[in-house]
DNA sequence: TTAAATCATACTAAAACAGTAGGAATTAAA
DNA sequence: TTTAATTCCTACTGTTTTAGTATGATTTAA
């Protein structure tokens, strides 16, 4: 599977986006500060939520990032996707006459890494951008 | 997440024992030539099986592997925990005072990476090394 | 005695990870 | 009109992990 850091602080980013949406634009130099992750970092990862319409940037001074979507519409699949390829733990080549190690069937486990992979990506289908943010609303305000 | 060639090749390698549990110790060899993993890496992978109890060996010509437990038995997790060091998405760390990030209180995504975690594992849990060797018993028989 | 097997440890090429670095373009505000 | 704050863009890089190999020792059935 493919969740590392870039995954993880961009669903932190998206998080403190939502949070702070009232204020006009969010700066990555804020969302630096408060998340502790390096702006060069996030511009990485915010080019590629751009590219997914997940954020619009605002340009210059007094610039920012704000959400396309609201929070409640975004899940956190939509956000592991834009910067990770895919959630997927299957390795079996996907070739349409061979099966799994080149051998002419489906391999052993072919099956349970498969049902891991719709396991995993429907915890990410039911989880909402706003169902991070109303367990924070007490914190960070 | 960690969850690689080792811990899937090790499900894939318990598989094949229970497959062929009847037949005696099951060597390396076999195991090689049926899911097309080498006996080296192999080597690796069933130091550690053993290390955990999962299954015992039997030195010598005619040799092999056989399990200690029966697939019934065996979960998946305690398979996928004896050669990956873990399941684990959080990366925050565990220290008493701060929270993540060197702040003051966990992060924003602390508790969704926590309840990742456990559903993860939860499907490891549930599913047994027989699960497996069932919907295959058509096949390599 | 030999061949088949496990046991043990060290090594390594390649890829992925987690960023940095440097500069260009844009824009609000002074 | 200048400056500072910001996004945009692309290349580079040190470190770690991955996915094995390689080598040799030990054990044991035939």
């Amino acid at each position: 599977m493919k969740l590392t850091t870039k995954g993880r602080y961009a669903v932190m980013a998206m998080a403190d986006l939502a949070l702070f949406k009232d204020r006009g634009p969010t700066s990555l130099t804020d969302i630096s500060l408060r998340q502790n992750i390096s702006v060069a970092y996030l511009e990485q990862i915010f080019i590629k939520l751009k590219n997914k319409n997940l954020v619009k940037s605002i340009r210059g001074a007094k610039g920012g990032y704000v959400l396309e979507i609201s929070p409640e519409n975004i899940k956190i699949s939509n956000i592991i996707a834009a910067v990770d390829e895919e959630v997927k733990m299957l390795n079996c080549k996907k070739e349409s006459k061979k099966g799994c190690n080149n051998k002419s069937s489906k391999c052993i486990t072919h099956n349970l890494w498969d049902q891991l992979d719709q396991h995993i990506n429907s915890f990410f289908e039911k989880v909402k951008l706003q169902d991070l943010v109303k367990k924070n609303q007490t914190l960070n305000k």
